[in-house]
DNA sequence: TTGTAAGCGTTATCAG
DNA sequence: CTGATAACGCTTACAA
């Protein structure tokens, strides 16, 4: 043993098990362990298969994700362009994805846009050089966005090569979608809120430009109009609860209160409810203050919104992507949404 | 023309352009092609640099991440374990990853464990198939958990083919920690409560088990311990809104109200203050509640709590990945925490 | 400075 | 039923 050099041969990390070693191990072919290995409909002897399932146990084999997809052209994974995850409206879309997926055996890669049309570009061919299956766009487009074009042509160029993509809100760019009726939305809420006798209406609208945004203002407006009531008290928002905030805030130095306050997501409906509050109304009783979407937010405020299936809008995406259904078939699917009468509305006295 | 067949050729999908294709295309070896395309620091002609280039602009080439990531066993993709994502507990560290390793070009894959530790297991193995470079537990784990060895085993392995595993709370197998002292976290808010002349506190737990939950009460027992205070106002609860709110109507119908209540998450403690004052009771003028961690819940519901750095975690788990750390170095990161004074506790008069 | 060729770990085709 | 072997798209010694 003197024979043995001092130095410890600097061995690499032991490695994954490859399919070469299981098919080694076993003393087969590395063809006949891949066909016991992947659920493969080939025949293989009974003897065989158990040597090579016993060897795989063994070395503790479990196949690399990366060559298979290389050659099958299949990656499993299913990537999601979100505004911003911890914006719960993203989060819940996303849980819908991974859940249908996991099912699946699908990844799915969650990526960061900041709400900007570029980096969502960026996002989708970084996940186009991973091959993802199928990519959905979870946000709303904006109209005459400068880098509309740039993003139609990415998501024309992932289409080509076999890329599938959905949007789960309006989008400049041609593809399946999945979604709500925003309008319908947004005139339902409002709709109700006169139905309660209500006739001086707020609406706090969402970021300019967005067409979510503009969808749930016409609607807004159409109820208004219906009813034959001004639709003039529109304040600017963003959808963040500070937007709504200071859009109470504007409406406590106003000359008169509102009777009531839609907020064009739970988010900025939520702020304008606590300024409110803050500012010694008292919600229901003086003003009736909902908002749009149904968030847990609203659930923990108690506060009156309308139900959209977020969870839905993502399961059902994903779906689509596993069973990679052809592209122009269900261009739009209209899900239903639902009013949701909570603490914070009340009937006019 | 006449002569055309009448069925159009069944024409692929273009398929992305490959390395092959863009060498072809520039008259020039793969190997030259690689070498420009990817910031090879091996040498090439400016010439045959401009004509590489520009084939591969020509062609619309971009590298297939999966190919690279098997040959260079790098996949830049960082796996992110969570309970939910839904959860803005786990979505702002989710955030944090995804935006540190979006910096360095890596891509973030999320997957939900629903709480469970057997689906930990299943998910991490998963990651490893996809050669994640890195995995983030980011929640904490279960004290005398059943399926705790064959998780630890599965990091056991995973760390043996090179994979960094790290997590953001305690857990039961060796690994790298970044977190806060949750017993310090808990210590402090009670501690605070009681210098503002409370006595009867109540603390609302965790969910049963989780080393998180454990260190939380024993942070409180210490704090009440030390200013000889009784802390036997302990409820059940779950960190759910509605264990919270179950643990605030049981306070409701106690003989005597508490002088003050903590949760030990923000989403417990704004559950007990819905239903305190959904029973007529004012927060902060009777009562004062208090909660942990400082998500943006508490910011909305304006109430007192601790903030924890949830987004750096998560940033800096994605960091020690991407810098490849020694795995020994740096065991344990302890990030401060800091008391985040609000409108639901007061002076006790 | 450029090219050849050997992999990376699979699947799939085609003979035996 | 089993086994070579050619891809998949890329990186990287090693040669020239």
């Amino acid at each position: 043993m003197s024979s043995e050099p001092s130095q410890p041969p600097p061995r690499r990390a032991p490695q994954r098990a490859s399919l070469a070693a299981v098919s080694r191990h076993a003393g087969v072919s590395i063809a006949t362990a891949s066909r016991v290995l992947n659920g493969s409909s080939h025949p293989v002897a009974d003897a065989t298969r158990a040597k090579v399932l016993a060897a795989a146990e063994e070395l503790g084999y479990s196949p690399s994700a990366l060559a298979r997809a290389l050659v099958t052209r299949r990656s499993r994974i299913i990537g999601v362009i979100v505004g911003d995850i911890v914006d719960p409206y993203f989060a819940e879309i996303t849980r819908g994805i991974e859940d249908e997926g996991a099912k699946a055996g699908y990844m799915t890669i969650v990526c960061n846009a900041d709400r900007r049309t570029e980096l969502e570009r960026d996002q989708l061919s970084l996940l186009a050089d991973y091959q993802a299956e199928g990519v959905v766009f979870a946000g709303s487009g904006y109209a005459g966005d400068e880098r509309g074009d740039e993003l139609a042509e990415g998501v024309a160029r992932a289409r080509e090569r076999g890329i599938k993509v959905l949007s789960l809100a309006m989008r400049d760019f041609e593809c399946p979608r999945v979604l709500v009726d925003n309008r319908a939305v947004a005139f339902d809420i409002t709709d109700y809120l006169i139905s309660l006798g209500h006739r001086r209406i707020a609406f706090i609208r969402g970021p300019e430009g967005l067409h979510t945004s503009a969808l749930r203002l016409e609607g807004f407006r159409e109820a208004m109009a219906r009813a034959e009531l001004h639709a003039d008290l529109v304040q600017e928002g963003d959808f963040t609860y500070d937007g709504g905030h200071a859009a109470g805030r504007r409406m406590l130095t106003a000359a008169e209160l509102p009777d009531a306050v839609i907020g064009a997501n739970d988010e900025a409906a939520i702020g304008a409810l606590a300024a409110l509050r803050q500012g010694g109304v008292a919600v229901p009783e003086a003003i009736s203050v909902a908002g749009m979407t149904d968030t847990r937010l609203a659930r923990f405020s108690d506060m009156t919104t309308v139900n959209v299936p977020l969870y839905r809008f993502g399961a059902l995406a994903a779906r689509r992507i596993i069973d990679g259904e052809s592209e122009p078939g269900a261009a739009e699917t209209v899900l239903p949404h639902r009013l949701v009468p909570r603490a914070t509305t009340r009937r006019r006295q």
